[in-house]
This record gives C-alpha cells, sequence and structure tokens, in this order.
DNA sequence: CTTGAAATACTACTACG
DNA sequence: CGTAGTAGTATTTCAAG
C-alpha cells in the first residue's frame, strides 16, 4: 500500500487555496456548476448533474459543498426593474461636511433607508460615497431629492449622475 | 348563477396595473413571495407555500405567473467577491474624446470585455460612463488600470474611485 | 477523498372539484 | 383555490474506486 494516495478522479475545490484565485482553483466541473447556477439556479439537480456530467449525488454534494464553502453567498430570484416600476437608475456622488466617524456614522444608517436605495459605498476620492437609487422616473426621483436626499445627515454636497443607459448590469463572475 | 363571479378570495395580482406601482398593486400573498424568493429561493415550493399560507399548486401557480410577467427575471446563484478572490471594487467614471455614436459603440463593446466589470452605464453629467469592476486587489487593480482601462478605445480621462467599504449592495427591491 | 447505483422520502406537477 | 393522485426529484445509504 502506498503511503500518498493518488487521486483517479478529478479532483474537487481544493478546500484551502488561499494565496491563489480562488475561482482558478476549482475544478473543471465545479466551474461548470458555477457558470450554471449563476445563469439559472432554478434548474433541477438532475437536470444539472447532466450537464456537468455527473450523477445526480454527487452533483448535489458539490454544490452544497460550494454552499457551505461561502462561495455561493445564496440562491435568489432577480426583480426586473423595470417592470417592477423601478427602470430609472441613478448614480450619486455623496461629499460630507465633517469626516469624522459619529458623520460618516449617522450617513450610512440614514443612506441605507432611502427607498430604492440598491448600492452605498465608501470611496477614495472627491467624494466620500457613491450610491445607487432605482426610482420609477425623473418625477419620483426629483421628489426622493428634494424630500430625502437632500435631507441626508452630515451632507455638504450630492452630485446625480442620472443612468442613461445601462450597457451592462450582472452578478456573473467569469470563469 | 350570478352573471359575474365574485372573487371570496384574496385577488391575486391584477394582470394589467400599467399605471401605477406594479409592485404595490400585487396582493399580500404574492409580496410575501417576492420577499421570500429574493431573499432565498432555494427553498421548496411546499416550504414557501406554508409560509405564505397556501397550498402548494396555488403557490406554485403564482410563482409561475410571476416569471412569465417578467417580474422574476431569473433565479441565480451569487458568488461572495471576496471568497472569490475579488475583494476589492472600484469605480471608475469614464470621459470620452469625442461624443460620437461610433466612439460610444467602440468603448462599450471594449468595456463589457474587461475582465471583472460588473457595470457599465451611460450617464449624464461630467462623465461619459461609469464602470464597476471587482479585482483581486490594489495590485490586480493596477494591473488591470495600466494594461486595460487606459486602452480602452476613445477615452481621454478616467478616474477611479477605489471602494474602502460596501455598506449596502443588495439586489431587492423592497415589498 | 471521491464516485455512482439503488432505495426511500419528499416534492413538483396534473387533473379535477 | 384546494384535494387527491401520479410522476419525477432530492436525499440517504452503501459499496467501490
Amino acid at each position: 500500500m502506498s503511503a500518498t494516495k493518488i487521486r483517479t478522479t478529478e479532483k474537487p475545490a481544493p478546500a484551502s487555496a488561499v494565496n491563489t484565485d480562488p475561482l482558478q482553483a476549482l475544478d473543471r466541473i465545479d466551474r461548470a456548476i458555477l457558470r450554471q447556477l449563476q445563469t439559472d439556479a432554478s434548474i433541477s439537480n438532475v437536470a444539472l448533474a447532466a450537464k456537468v456530467k455527473l450523477s445526480a449525488p454527487a452533483c448535489l454534494r458539490r454544490v452544497e459543498r460550494l454552499k457551505e464553502s461561502g462561495l455561493i453567498r445564496g440562491v435568489v430570484a432577480l426583480i426586473d426593474p423595470k417592470a417592477a416600476g423601478a427602470g430609472m437608475l441613478v448614480i450619486i456622488g455623496v461629499v460630507l461636511d465633517r469626516s469624522t466617524p459619529e458623520s460618516f456614522a449617522e450617513f450610512e444608517k440614514a443612506a441605507q433607508k432611502v427607498p430604492g436605495c440598491m448600492e452605498c459605498h465608501v470611496v477614495t476620492g472627491e467624494f466620500d460615497y457613491f450610491m445607487t437609487v432605482r426610482t420609477r422616473d425623473s418625477d419620483s426621483f426629483n421628489r426622493l431629492h428634494a424630500e430625502q436626499l437632500l435631507y441626508l445627515p452630515g451632507v455638504r454636497q450630492i452630485r446625480s449622475f442620472m443612468v442613461l443607459k445601462e450597457i451592462l448590469s450582472t452578478t456573473r463572475f467569469p470563469l
């Protein structure tokens, strides 16, 4: 009996590849699984198994491992913004009055409550924050601007960039 | 027998509510379904049915209707950026040299091919485009910046805003 | 450590009231 | 919409690579 066991099948996802690209460290099958699930996760496990040429139980185990490892953060339904009556997207750059921890904390707490706010990030450069907000149309954005954004705590300036055309908007990671 | 059939149970999602907020036009059950599926769509239909207090077939019919109506654009697995080795997010403002249709088209075609590019939008204001790009770290972003972004066609100026902290990043619509 | 085959439990789905 | 029945799937067990 040999001291080191040689794996005859394809090695499935090294558990701890910390210093290299985790996605490229996955084997071909795991990448195929992720590619599919990022595109359409409503597929049944047997159909997925057939696509990646694996038995259903083996496929299911891989999917569960990808979830437990945290690589798959979740499986969610995406709502079409236009169909939801929020076809307008605005990117908003925010500059705060003062750069104190309290000022930042207060703003962040309030910003998350802005209806339609999808993203809010602290950034380097000429702005303190970038937010993205979805609204119905320019009228409703004007209302949001006048009634909410201008009243966010500690704001010195906000600059709005209306999105005229969404070229690309994806949650998918290339594999 | 009466000529018009009166629905004794809650009315399920008016098919054509064009002039009002489509999300608010949904009944309580459809909203509960969407709330759940936006959070976790890996739930089984029977479990979902129990949550919204409906029989399984009725629940399934509603979910299918929400998909066919286009309100649910798809069901996808979300990959955790940090776990995928792309923990760094950069927002990039782009100004083009010339504002011609060819210039825009050429840029858009190239921008979508930038590895890690998650979003790309035409905007009003001092920039022509905003892009968001995910990379591993500042080193890999520097490489991307020097080797790809600076060579995007027709670019006069690009300004990068490094994201220091992601306060909010959601795909969820409030219901 | 993995895989796949078989058996069971559960679920999706259909027909109908 | 709900109940009941059927078809198909998820999930466990287990033997084997």
